[in-house]
RNA sequence: GCGGGUGUAGUGUAGCGGUCAGCACAGGGGCUUCCCAAGCCUCUAACCCGGGUUCAAAUCCCGGCACCCGCACCA
């Protein structure tokens, strides 16, 4: 029996697994904890993301603040284009967006300033579009929280709505590590937050979030991803294009048919396919879809969002998006900083540029036997540095003249054109649980199909009684398992049968009940939870047999 | 943010002016050689918060908060 979302949200509660943050003081809409389940579960899935992309892919980490100064929002668009005007009618109480009135009759309007704004709905005469009512005077929304750092006025800052500029801002340091060559991958893992102005469905809509973003750096005329995964092009996934079809084909006849425009595109859907089906999410409920024009966030030209189905219907786990040289730009402009990197050209252009030229006979003069260094010294430099010196000596203005002389340049100053895969934790987190959770035929015990590498612990340790040293014997096996390095989970609470149920609803995936046979011969019984089906083995030979069960399921990604 | 609905032990619920606030499951302790939430005994544990009406409020009214369903929003 396929599970609901309710169903998800009762046993999170109940098994601690996720619940409402801050509930003693009535809770706070839009913020969620993560429980002593949920929190080992999360980590599991965040490891996988960060094999890939970080271990397979080689892409390199970063880890930045999560408050952001003005500036870098400014820059980034997002102080502008996070801010709604909102208005309501006074007499129904409908709500709209104040520019998109506008723009109903003036296509062209762009918002300049507040008062202007007033002023054109006074003029036109915007009345609500439902009663006809008036409207209030528009108020400011700005979709981000802001703060203040430092003492008295305090510096204007901002929680991050994202953490891609993180790294967009620190594009030298990654290119110097990347050895000045592109393409190259910087990855972030950590939280987002927005002041959603409904937050809704638990992990569906937070304002305070985990993301695990992926900020790839191309050459503009060479966008190419060689990856890990040679055998990406011919994954077969299901593709919504913003035209309207809805096919499945692989990767690289999507490429072909130009459905996918980008190479890099079509692999990281391939990578976000990959790692979901790695994580246990079902497969024949994942798609991606292509967004239309008008849905692109202002820094993308084209995107794809995955989609994964649920009891809420399709919901967004993963956006890529083709951020062109959007982003990087903007910090150009608005820091001044050389952002650029440095593309050798194959063929070598003529440029034009000013050099200082020396009078040879004015430098012997001046500078004796020094006089040639001089000379190589004067010619080699900048022509905006005025009044140039050599050796404390300022060289006279009669000493040298300007010329413009053709070089040959090697090599030109580029920016690099950006694609980002991102993904959303708590998202991919909430339908995982949804896609795993099953109620066992005939008992309707609740069961979570978790993956081993998933699992919030890999093994369950349980005396099948505590007493006549069963317990004893159980715990020196979870002690030994333990110390190889695996996640134990040790009961012997009620009867066996409860103690099985209590580990198959939070997805632990084996049981070992140590019984009277095993004090005997030093066997155990070892218990597949979505079967049920029991082996005996030599407890010795534990650590080695589960090895091999979890492994199976890490490396097939 | 708007409209509608809901808020009772950890979970799911009954009670709809006067109840020791009931039940089931879960949880703790005990008994039973006990392998799939078995049984028996026993214990713990709740009326979302704040105001009001009333002799009396979980129950009626108002406000807040949270959740659910629509609408709007979701870069």
């Amino acid at each position: 029996m396929k599970m609901q979302y309710q169903d998800v949200v009762e046993l999170a509660k109940r098994r601690g697994i996720f619940w409402p943050s801050f509930e003693i003081y009535n809770g706070l809409s839009g913020f969620y904890d993560y429980g002593p389940i949920g929190s080992l579960i999360k980590d599991n899935i965040i490891s996988v993301w960060k094999h890939i992309f970080i271990d397979l892919e080689h892409m390199a980490p970063i880890d930045s603040p999560n408050i952001n100064p003005q500036e870098v929002l400014d820059a980034s668009g997002h102080t502008k284009v996070f801010t709604d005007y909102i208005t309501y009618c006074e007499r129904c109480g409908e709500a709209y967006r104040a520019d998109e009135l506008i723009k109903k009759k003036l296509p062209d309007y762009e918002f300049t300033s507040y008062d202007d704004m007033v002023k054109k709905i006074e003029h036109l005469g915007i009345r609500c579009e439902k009663c006809g009512g008036p409207l209030t005077k528009p108020e400011k929304f700005n979709l981000m929280l802001s703060t203040k750092i430092g003492p008295g006025k305090g510096k204007l800052s901002y929680l991050r709505p994202e953490t891609a500029q993180g790294i967009f801002i620190n594009f030298p340091p990654y290119l110097r590590y990347f050895r000045e060559k592109l393409p190259f991958g910087v990855v972030q893992v950590g939280k987002g937050f927005r002041n959603e102005i409904s937050p809704r469905q638990s992990l569906l809509r937070l304002r305070e979030f985990n993301m695990a973003e992926a900020e790839v750096f191309f050459d503009p005329e060479n966008i190419v991803w060689n990856g890990f995964f040679n055998d990406m092009m011919s994954l077969r996934v299901r593709l919504l294009t913003n035209r309207g079809e809805d096919v499945e084909i692989t990767l690289g006849e999507a490429m072909e048919r130009g459905i996918i425009k980008q190479q890099p595109i079509a692999y990281f859907i391939g990578l976000t396919y990959r790692f979901l089906k790695n994580i246990g999410m079902d497969t024949g409920r994942i798609r991606f879809r292509q967004h239309h024009p008008e849905e692109l966030a202002h820094y993308s030209k084209d995107c794809w969002d995955c989609e994964v189905e649920t009891s809420n219907g399709w919901i967004e786990v993963t956006g890529i998006a083709d951020r062109n040289q959007y982003d990087i730009r903007q910090h150009i402009e608005h820091s001044g900083a050389d952002l650029y990197f440095l593309k050798k050209l194959n063929i070598p252009r003529k440029i034009k540029v000013k050099r200082y030229r020396a009078l040879d006979t004015k430098f012997k003069e001046i500078f004796g036997k020094d006089w040639e260094k001089a000379k190589r010294y004067l010619e080699s430099l900048d022509v905006n540095i005025k009044n140039p010196v050599f050796q404390g000596k300022l060289i006279p203005e009669d000493a040298y003249s300007v010329v413009e002389i053709e070089e040959e340049e090697e090599f030109s100053k580029e920016i690099a054109w950006v694609i980002e895969p991102s993904f959303g934790i708590d998202r991919i987190i909430l339908s995982l649980l949804e896609h795993s959770l099953y109620a066992r035929e005939g008992t309707g015990y609740k069961v979570l199909k978790l993956k081993p590498h998933i699992s919030p612990f890999k093994v369950a340790v349980l005396p099948l009684m505590s007493k006549d040293g069963l317990d004893d014997e159980a715990m020196r096996i979870e002690r030994m398992l333990r110390e190889e390095n695996f996640t134990v989970y040790y009961d012997e609470s009620g009867s066996i049968g409860k103690r099985y149920a209590r580990a198959d609803e939070i997805g632990v995936p084996y049981c070992i009940t140590v019984d009277y046979q095993t004090l005997k011969d030093g066997t155990v019984t070892l218990r597949e939870r979505d079967s049920t089906s029991q082996e005996r083995i030599r407890k010795e030979d534990l650590p080695d047999r589960l090895r091999r069960l979890i492994n199976r399921c890490i490396t097939t990604i």
